[in-house]
DNA sequence: GTGAAAGCGCTAACAG
DNA sequence: CTGTTAGCGCTTTCAC
């Protein structure tokens, strides 16, 4: 391992190891023969400043920590969490920040994983999958752990946010198949308590007037084959339905078939999140992009500039973009189009 | 912050920080009593030891390391990547083990990265992306970092291997398809430097005779689409595709039927790596699932061992299942049925 | 501009 | 079974 130390190089290049330190950090003015030195020094012996021994010194871990919360079958099946962290990176990786990622299977589990970052191992974290009312806010608060939320969280918090408008697209898609005759139009929703879920059904409620046809999933597929049963089961059956994610969506999509619907005639189906699969499904599913690599960089920027001590802000990452395709183009329509971006 | 510290346990326990050291650590006989006044003093004062104090004191840092040297596009359009890293965290977490995720852009970078994490912040990595004469397997073990290979590295190594058997569902791919009698079967494969890439690839060799209607591709959707579209203009065009991935299966599908091909009727096609969605397409894709979870479970147990200082070792974790769907169905054929596992 | 020395918070000999 | 004493490898005052 790590058997050459600071001690080694300052020897090396004949200072102390003060100096080395400095000439790495630029701390403090160094001239430019030693520094010259010393890099030649920590060059020859294939140095690398320990990270524990620096943490420790400085009281910084150098490292941001995405705790998740979720059943692995979700994180499986979801196409935001991959692009997101890779946003993160991109940004973490100009400062030589680590990434720490956590996976919990219940709360007690979620409270101890972020005291242990707290204390050494991470200098703030990335809170998904927001909830209202939150716990993980006034806790980590408590910890004193910056943190950054991702998702429009309403309650009043001092962390900064990054937000995203979800109730434009859902207008937008409702709008469009309003356009196209449907007056019926359900929606299948993720978990309410889950804010991005919630302003989503909230955009539902507030442009059809009320909620008789809204039902609550859980962003898995049976939950999306269960509830489009029973919509298809009412006595005036629904003509479209808004899915909340593109999984639930390809469910209901299925189910309809098997039913021998025809999509879109029979009934119009979209879905949110865009998995890459979905433009080649048949019919291609109208859903919703999201850039989550776009919002994985700006939280990391913010997490970045609240651990340096800047003020908490909140930033709108405006991405959202709806992509029309066959699963609720009228029967005449031919090629899908691509909306602009959602004002 | 941490501003509690083991001392401050101690005078509240009225013992010594070794004492308190011990008997959270176990690492030496402690009378109940003691134990007992020591937890509740933690308890007490809400603290939890330093992981840098800790990580510098033991030479230790309780993390390991995956570095991802992939574009983030790939990166989210990868299925097998999430799964992986859930199976990885549900072991790890038994530990209190922390996973330090990297992306890196290059191979520069990549050496940088490894270099500090063997530096005090890792105890060892996983290897992803594995190609033939892989750079970093020599390299890390250069640097000492224990590492667990996950694919069918051939060079002789040191270190510990999760292995995989793609070979099989090739065989069996293809043994279907001829049984339904197609003859001309072409092979689609993801970049040949990459060991399962060519493991895949050699399977088809070794079963079709000749690789004359072998195609390697670099799984993305365009690569399906743009290979697709020339095998289709051969004189003798194939009857059925193989590819190496969902992606460039879906993309190839959709050419296909863009010349107005009717699958499977006029060609055959099928996966690898069975995305969520594939089941869901119309028709649905034939695939190969290979439960990541349980070689990122298995991975992450070997990595343990190892750096317990366990002998390497190599584990086959063969749960590749091909999974028969509408895309490989013989016109006649109407359910589609789900393979024994592969032998 | 550089050196010397004192920690950061914990673990691990070594005694007793 | 418990206390004492050194460090782990770095950063950071404080002198010079």
């Amino acid at each position: 391992m790590s058997r050459t130390t600071i001690a080694d190089v300052a020897r090396e290049a004949g200072v102390t190891k003060a100096t080395v330190s400095h000439a790495l950090s630029g701390n403090r003015p160094i001239s430019e023969e030693t520094r010259a030195k010393v890099l030649a020094a920590a060059e020859k012996l294939n140095w690398v400043p320990s990270q524990s021994a620096r943490a420790l010194a400085t009281r910084r871990a150098n490292a941001v920590a995405v705790v998740l919360a979720r059943d692995p079958e979700v994180i499986a099946n979801d196409s935001f969490f991959p692009a997101f962290i890779a946003g993160v990176e991109s940004v973490l990786s100009e400062t030589e920040t680590a990434l720490i990622l956590q996976v919990v299977p219940d709360r007690e589990a979620e409270e101890r994983a972020y005291r242990a970052l707290t204390h050494g191992r991470a200098d703030g974290a990335l809170l998904l999958d927001l909830r209202d009312d939150d716990w993980r806010v006034p806790f980590l608060d408590d910890l004193g752990l910056p943190t950054v939320l991702v998702g429009a969280y309403e309650q009043p918090t001092a962390f900064s946010c990054v937000r995203t408008d979800d109730a434009a697209p859902v207008r937008e898609i409702i709008g469009h198949l309003r356009a196209a005759g449907h007056e019926r139009i359900a929606h299948v929703s993720g978990p309410l308590d889950y804010v991005h879920s919630r302003a989503r059904a909230d955009a539902y409620i507030a442009t059809m007037g009320d909620d008789a046809l809204l039902r609550e999933g859980d962003f898995t597929a049976a939950s999306g084959r269960a509830l489009t049963e029973e919509l298809l089961a009412l006595p005036q059956r629904p003509t479209a339905i808004v899915y909340s994610n593109d999984t639930m969506a390809i469910a209901g999509l299925s189910f309809a078939r098997s039913q021998s619907l025809v999509i879109p005639d029979d009934l119009a189906i979209s879905g949110f999140d865009d998995d890459h699969l979905s433009a080649h499904l048949s019919p291609a599913l109208t859903s919703v992009s999201s850039d989550p690599a776009a919002r994985g960089r700006a939280a990391a920027r913010l997490l970045r500039a609240d651990i340096l001590g800047a003020h908490p802000r909140t930033e709108i990452v405006d991405c959202n973009v709806v992509h029309f395709r066959e699963s609720t183009a009228a029967p005449s329509t031919a090629s899908p189009t691509v909306s602009r971006r959602t004002p």
